[in-house]
DNA sequence: CAATAAAGATACCAACATGGTATCATATAT
DNA sequence: ATATATGATACCATGTTGGTATCTTTATTG
């Protein structure tokens, strides 16, 4: 999969934030976009870290965005919640397959992943936001 | 990961198979790809209800090709040992995402999925056999 | 025909990733 | 001072996947 859960409710989150403009708490996060309170934490406290957004503590406070919607990319987001974009890892972990280099399929394999980067890269928040004008409603709203 | 484990086993007793032209037990495979005996079994056993080859019970029995390697196409061992190619399944898995056809995203990474099933299924094991020269062996031989 | 060597079927186990929870510490507004 | 927010971190639950074990069935061969 190359979107995760914890990918995808970080977007909802961002893109809520560009639409606030101001401070927002997780508690009003978790109850629009009807995500588990605790994890929404743990997802806000990461994209504190990834630079993201900014946390101010206290009553009042929460998170506000860091970024414009159209610097903030796609690939940038996977790489914070599940590591770098990555579909042709040999299956040898350890012991590293010997002919990656000449090895076929991965050449094939690399092909395919260079060209998901590619696309993934150019994607930014804005882009999201007005493309899908319903990203991140799901059938119960 | 596009490729798992089981299906590069697959991958590399087919090729086996293909040199060998003749029937070839588990055992003979277990040995010579250095994979771990009940699980090449089970692999083995999944290939022939994919049609892929076919078995001899008894001493002297094993498993024979019935395909040609150019008839063998990666997308189909994939389908069989990892279920079908899928980059862009909906996070929400129960309760669809109700915006499928509206959403940006999914849109997006279906191209991405559309490209990858392209590529993989124009390989086929011939391909990967002449390309690779010597896919299917680790460090350790 | 008995013994053996193979595959068929199936159930089980272990490790890991991921989604999700809980708790305690720290900062800040009033 | 107290309430309300985040920071940090450790923990738990579930699903997937790689891997194992066991029992049954079929066929060869002496």
């Amino acid at each position: 999969m190359l979107i995760a859960r914890s990918t995808d409710y970080a977007i909802r989150a961002l893109k809520y934030l560009a639409e606030s403009g101001e401070e927002v708490a997780v508690s009003e996060l978790t109850q629009k976009l009807k995500i588990p309170w605790p994890f929404m934490r743990k997802i806000m406290q990461l994209l504190g870290r990834g630079g993201f957004v900014a946390s101010k503590k206290g009553p009042g406070g929460g998170f506000i965005l860091l970024k414009k919607p159209e610097e903030i990319y796609l690939t940038e987001l996977i790489k914070l919640f599940q590591g770098p974009v990555c579909l042709n890892e040999c299956v040898f972990k350890k012991k590293v397959c010997a002919n990656k280099r000449t090895c076929y399929l991965s050449k094939k394999l690399g092909e395919i992943e260079e060209y998901a980067y590619l696309v993934l890269s150019r994607i930014n928040l804005k882009e999201i936001m007005e493309g899908g004008r319903n990203y991140g409603k799901t059938e119960n709203n």
